[in-house]
DNA sequence: GAAAAAGTAA
DNA sequence: AAAGCTACTTTTTC
């Protein structure tokens, strides 16, 4: 396994608190290359061996015969370097547009700037950085004007070699087409619209294109731009994005982040590339004010779009805001005291960048201030703004946001949701909605549906998607065809999904515009810096005999419960408790999460817990010095906002989802403390050693990794074994621990939330601090014996199990018992349900 | 206020 | 490769 895991070299073993200094670039061998690198290196070293000695060359001539055929196609060694290679910092592959950056090159700032809008980043841990230009990462280039002369232009600037002709033809053959459809909205209808007629002829050659077509007036009607087209395009210097120190410097270039980059002038390499990545106002222009559209189906928008870009054309979206007179002016403004960060200043330029509003998706991480974003792009394209958010409370927090950042008045900000419909008052207004709430087809009430309508009466200025990697799901991609908006724009953290579903959003809401780089963010103090390690407990023999016996998911519970990491998880809660670090405690698997939490004598959250117990939870973590430690199951992965915590353990975590990961460490990066001397927040994932776990926690830290945190991995933990209290320290309450588990495994049917909810006993009010185990299930609790038995008895344990948790709730109800009897019976024929199917297999 | 129904992630 | 399976959310209804 360990072996196994260096090889791939997913993991980087590097002591964060000692980094090693970058080492020059000819000594470079990247740990754990691909071939790829290794071809990189090569070359690298053959630039210097070149000016040597014939009888060297020789030498090397062999070594490269060998090293061909080991490299086949991938071997480079034909692309040559330029003499002054190494003061440039990239190389490109022309197999597959893969760029390689050498992070610690002067100028790698500057080149990452250019890097993120032309291509996509697929990995940034420390010295080297890869990207890749994709169809899609050139639309955006193209998007955010970027032309193609400039974009070769610059690549080979900054290329060691020179940049291969198949990549010049593909950029060039990619954005040839782009830029050159646009889909617009009119009067509540929309239209794809070109300036170059044989352009849309040619789209509608599409039969899915002509379908979705409405034939209205005379066919092959061009339309006289009405409302935007005709206008002169306006240049970038007249708008002023809120928040910005606009007052004294011009704001020109505000699309390349690199200009304003300090103590970086001079050469002419940076000259160049800084002019390029800003923008040039007139690029967009229309070289011709006859502008030919033809009007499309509302419903098929999605079809349409995606048609578009499979066609090689890919709809830009833009929204001349400032020349729209039909939609009425939402009169909203920052608060004047409110500044915006450079890198949040970065992202909005790279989405007004032409005076207009691109549609398209900022990632940033968490706790960057992703709302302060949005905010202030609402208060830029100042027009009637929809904010779609995944829960309630979001929308709350969304309002409140609002209030604090701009000056919008209530009577401006409107909440939909399930408890609170309003309207704004006036033409415009801001709306605050769910996903589900808009998305939602089947039968509403009365007040939703005249909400709905609405909604969708009107056109939007703005559509706000909050979290928006969950907009690939089904149904709440529908939101995107039945509101009307001229522009979009995406907001998320972790563009990540274990599905292949992210790519539609390219074409639903628009190309990524930018995605900021966590490590810079934090070596700048936006967030927090984090030192992340996964600590491996061995398993007990007992209950890796168990485990290698189990099948499918009983095994998930072995693992989880394993008395090592309990021991692991009790001695890092102490360690940094006594440290005066916040502690959060996350489990997937809520069995396990209420086990821990009572073992250790915490308090836990999960999502039966109750409103009001949540509440009084959160308070007594954020504001009681004695509880510095909660539990958390999945409901702390999103909408619980904790500036408290410094420390995260993760006990279990089924799946390898990098999405979840992120969006936990995402909880610490918001730590308050984060600028206080040598602050580091931790993030510890205990895994077991030698089960599927190793393999989920690879999976799912990949997305870190390739964001640039480095995995410490922790396989002893000193003085552990001497804490005085240790839990499951005899082997004796390891194999009890080991027969509750496997007891409790059998009755999961009963360890549904409905069952806990109604104890009396509100969760994570810990009773007693000296459990023998967790749950109320005497019958678990009293049979222990051998290991033999256990697993030849589990049958009869079944039964008794299930009698004694039913007699139980029926006594635990009382009022209603009605009721509770016929919902016993709905779980006890689930469970016998379950049983059938499992022996049936 | 509880629970059903529908939907999501992974 | 596809279908799992749980915990969670949101709605509306009773």
């Amino acid at each position: 396994m360990f072996s196994k895991r260096h090889a791939e070299g997913d993991v980087e073993y590097v002591d964060l608190e000692d980094p090693p200094s970058p080492p020059p670039a000819s000594q470079l061998v990247p740990k754990g290359a691909t071939i790829r690198f290794s071809a990189l290196t090569r070359k690298l070293a053959q630039g210097k061996k070149g000016r040597e000695l014939t009888s060297v060359i020789a030498h090397r001539k062999q070594q490269d015969r060998l090293i061909s055929h080991i490299f086949r196609e991938n071997d480079f060694s034909w692309l040559h370097l330029k003499p002054d290679h190494s003061a440039r910092p990239i190389w490109i592959s022309p197999e597959d547009g893969h760029i390689i950056l050498e992070a610690f090159s002067p100028i790698a700032e500057q080149a990452q700037d250019f890097l993120v809008a032309i291509s996509e980043p697929v990995s940034r841990p420390a010295f080297i950085h890869e990207y890749k230009l994709t169809s899609y990462s050139l639309y955006a280039a193209v998007s955010v004007g970027l032309q193609t002369k400039d974009i070769i232009e610059v690549l080979n600037r900054m290329s060691k070699v020179p940049v291969p002709e198949s990549i010049t033809n593909f950029i060039r053959e990619r954005t040839l087409s782009y830029g050159k459809v646009k889909l617009v909205l009119k009067h509540n209808k929309y239209y794809v619209e070109s300036s170059h007629p044989e352009t849309l002829q040619a789209l509608l050659k599409d039969d899915v294109i002509r379908s979705a077509r409405v034939h209205t007036q005379a066919v092959d009607n061009s339309i006289k731009a009405a409302t935007f087209t005709t206008g002169k395009v306006p240049t970038k210097g007249a708008l002023i994005i809120p928040g910005t120190k606009q007052g004294d410097k011009r704001k020109t270039d505000a699309a390349g982040g690199a200009s304003s980059v300090p103590g970086i002038s001079g050469t002419t390499d940076i000259d160049l590339f800084t002019s390029m990545v800003g923008v040039d106002a007139d690029e967009v222009e229309e070289d011709d004010d006859q502008v030919h559209a033809f009007q499309i189906d509302d419903a098929k928008i999605d079809d349409v779009k995606k048609r578009c870009v499979f066609l090689e054309y890919p709809m830009l979206e833009e929204y001349d805001f400032r020349n729209d007179t039909v939609n009425a002016n939402l009169d909203i403004d920052l608060k004047p005291a409110t500044v915006i960060r450079p890198y949040q200043e970065t992202s909005l330029s790279k989405m007004f960048g032409n005076g207009r509003a691109r549609s398209g998706i900022i990632v940033l991480p968490c706790g960057a201030g992703k709302t302060l974003v949005g905010i202030t792009a609402a208060c830029t394209i100042k027009k009637s703004c929809l904010v779609l958010c995944t829960s309630s409370v979001s929308v709350m927090q969304w309002r409140q946001q609002f209030m604090q950042w701009s000056n919008v008045t209530e009577k401006q900000v409107a909440v939909f949701t399930a408890d609170q419909k309003e309207k704004f008052a006036g033409e415009s207004g801001i709306v605050i909605s769910t996903y589900s709430m808009v998305a939602n087809t089947t039968n509403r009430s009365h007040e939703a549906k005249k909400m709905m309508d609405f909604l969708t009466s009107r056109e939007w200025g703005f559509i706000l998607l909050d979290e928006v990697h969950v907009v690939p799901a089904n149904m709440f991609r529908r939101v995107v065809t039945t509101i009307k908006a001229h522009s979009k724009l995406g907001l998320t953290a972790t563009l990540v999904r274990e599905d292949d579903k992210i790519e539609d959003l390219n074409y639903m809401i628009g190309p990524k515009l930018y995605e900021a780089n966590w490590m810079d963010l934090a070596a700048k103090g936006h967030i927090a810096n984090v030192q992340c390690a996964e600590v491996w407990c061995p398993m007990t023999p007992e209950f890796y005999r168990e485990y290698l016996r189990e099948q499918s998911r009983k095994r998930m519970l072995l693992y989880c419960m394993n008395p090592k990491k309990f021991q692991a998880c009790q001695f890092l809660i102490k360690y940094h408790e006594e440290r005066g670090d916040k502690i959060i405690v996350f489990s997937d698997n809520v069995y396990a999460l209420e086990a821990y939490a009572k073992k250790l004598g915490k308090l836990f959250i999960h999502g039966g817990t109750g409103q009001v117990e949540r509440m009084r939870i959160l308070q007594l973590f954020q504001h009681h010095p004695e509880v510095s430690t909660i539990f958390l199951s999945k409901v702390g992965d999103t909408s619980i906002d904790l500036p408290e915590a410094t420390c995260l353990i993760q006990i279990s975590s089924h799946f390898g989802s990098r999405r979840q990961e992120a969006q936990r460490l995402g909880r610490i990066l918001r730590a308050k403390r984060r600028n206080d001397e040598g602050f580091n927040a931790f993030f510890y994932s205990l895994v077991s050693k030698d089960t599927q776990e190793m393999f989920y926690s690879t999976k799912r830290q990949q997305f870190l990794i390739d964001q640039g945190y480095a995995f410490k991995v922790i396989t002893r933990l000193d003085g552990m074994e001497n804490m005085p209290e240790l839990v499951y320290k005899t082997r004796d309450e390891q194999i009890e621990l080991l027969s509750s588990v496997l007891l409790a495994n059998e009755h999961e049917a009963d360890l549904g939330t409905d069952v806990r909810g109604g104890e009396g006993d509100l969760a994570g009010t810990v009773t007693s601090k000296s459990f023998g185990f967790p749950f109320k299930t005497p019958g678990a609790q009293r049979t222990t014996g051998s290991l033999a038995a256990l697993s030849g008895g589990q049958h009869m344990s079944y039964i008794e199990q299930n009698k004694s948790a039913n007699k139980k709730l029926a006594r635990a109800t009382g009022s209603a018992p009605q009721r509770h009897q016929a919902f016993l019976k709905r779980d006890k024929e689930r469970a016998a349900a379950k049983k059938e199917a499992r022996t049936g297999n």
